[in-house]
This record gives structure tokens, sequence and C-alpha cells, in this order.
DNA sequence: GCCCTTGTTACGCC
DNA sequence: AGGCGTAACAAGGG
């Protein structure tokens, strides 16, 4: 599922259409803004990619005065099976949960590119038809980035929550773009487990948490997301040894969500 | 054809 | 006021 890894690995792909002019744009007419932004896209340059958390924010400008944009942002979420797929080539082969297949009908959202600003396209492809699309997104997460989380901030963030640790780590508030696989793999490497009220933990215990992210968060984003993870698909499905430990894996659901974890070694 | 899956939001409660 | 838990949501796949 597109978490904020799969949205870097998203909004790298898309920075080789920078530059190019919008021809065409089509939009699922079920978004809310589908008009307004099928309206408001043609003609403008795309100026930059940036990501807020799970989001993508596609960053046009005017192209009748490029000094001047008027700051166009299209922030795009992929809910649990959106890709995106740039020229007609998708990043991600293979999302956990979604199909692999790319059936046209499943355009959401079709950018296309004028051919004398070097052509190609943009499209959000999404079979369950749970991305979102919106234009000027003005409160986007808030959360401290899951790839720019430090102990002293998270400390401080997770200071008086009684909610299960688990259940904080979600909060795109508290860190922005963590999903259910990449904190279930956090907690595995940390040794923390899900169900502890995150007010519980100790220095040390938010240290290796850190530690942990700063140590798998690129080495899954160089290996393609957060499918890639050492508690991967194959582990959370068949519940064998734990990849940590070698203890025995459980499921059960915290804070809503199956959660995979390890009795042994997460305390 | 029921039930599982995800992230977010809308609620009700405390 | 705001944290917290839970249900609901769409739709494909098993």
């Amino acid at each position: 599922m597109p978490e904020g890894l799969e949205a870097e690995i998203y909004r790298r792909s898309a920075l080789v259409a920078v530059g190019r002019q919008v021809e065409s744009v089509l939009v699922d007419p079920a978004q809310p803004q589908a008009e307004e932004i099928a309206a408001s896209l043609p003609g403008e340059v795309l100026g930059g990619v940036e990501r807020v958390g799970k989001h993508v924010v596609l960053e046009f400008e005017s192209s009748s005065d490029p000094d001047h944009g008027d700051g166009l942002r299209l922030g795009v979420h992929f809910g649990m099976s959106g890709r995106l797929i740039v020229d007609d080539r998708a990043a991600i082969g293979e999302l956990v949960y979604a199909s692999n297949r790319l059936d046209p009908s499943w355009d959401r959202l079709v950018i296309e590119f004028t051919a004398a600003s070097g052509g190609g396209s943009i499209r959000v492809n999404d079979p369950r038809r749970w991305s979102k699309f919106v234009l000027d997104p003005g409160q986007l997460p808030v959360g401290v980035d899951l790839l720019d989380v430090t102990p002293a901030e998270l400390g401080r963030r997770l200071a008086d929550r009684t909610a299960s640790i688990k259940s904080v780590l979600l909060n795109q508030d508290v860190v922005a773009g963590l999903g259910n696989m990449l904190v279930d793999e956090v907690l595995s490497g940390a040794g923390i487990h899900p169900g502890r009220p995150a007010r519980d933990l100790d220095e040390a215990d938010i240290e290796r948490l850190v530690a942990t992210l700063d140590e798998r968060l690129p080495t899954m984003l160089a290996a393609g997301g957060s499918h890639a993870g050492l508690l991967d698909p194959a582990h959370r499905a068949s519940l064998g040894a734990c990849p940590r430990c070698g203890g025995g894996l459980e499921r059960s659901t915290v804070a809503g969500r199956t959660t995979v974890w390890c009795p042994d070694h997460q305390t």
C-alpha cells in the first residue's frame, strides 16, 4: 500500500516531467474538485514535485508569467491502491494488496503534456478508487516527516499520549507518512510492543525507535517501498518465525488495524 | 456472495 | 477542548 516511502518513490519518478506544459487533464468525476482541476491545469507548467507525508504535491506555475506563477498546487493521496505512472512507466511494479494489472478504466487522473514541451503523461491508476486529489491543499498533515524524525522531536510528540504507540505512530499529525506496514516494521526493529501506551516509552525506547527508522527507511526506500522490510508480506501472511529473533509471530488487532508482532522480543 | 484488506474521517464518549 | 476508540467507507480479490 502506498505509505510515505511509496509517495517518495512516486515523487522522484515525476521529477522527469518538471518543465512540461499541461495539454489536457482527465479527472474521475467522482472527485469532489474534478471540474476545478480539469479546468485550471491546462496551460500550466509543472514547476516541481514535493511530498507531504503520504501526499505527492504537483506544483504548477503559469506559463504566461513564469516569474509570477499563480502557485497552483495539486495534492494527491493514493489511498490503499493508487499508483503514479509517469510516461507509462510504473515506478513501483508491485503494490501489496493491489492488483498488478493497470486497467486503463482505473485511471482516476490523466495529465497529458504538450508535445512541444516534451510530451508524455502523469497518470494515477487506482482500482479501488480511494485516491484523493485536492487543489491548493491548505492543511496537509503537520506531523514530522517519517524521514526526518529525531529522538527529541518524537519524545515531545509522544509525551502524555495514553493511546497505544501503534495508534500514535499511525496518526499523520504526529509522524507524517507512516502506515500500517511501516509501523509494524519499526516496532519490530525496536523491540516495542505495539499496544504499549505511547507515554510509557522511555528515552531508550525512543532512541531505539528512531535508530530503527534511520536504518530501515532508507534501506526499504532503496529496495522498493514499505513491502521491502524484514517483516515483509510473506512473514505477515504466514506467521512463521520472527525475522528478528526466530520467535513465533502473532497477529492481532491494534488500533483497529491488523498487526503482526513478536511476543518474544517486543515488550 | 460473504468477508478481508487500507487510511481517513465522522462520531460518541470521557 | 481535545484525546481516544470505533465504525463506516469503495471495491477488487480470495
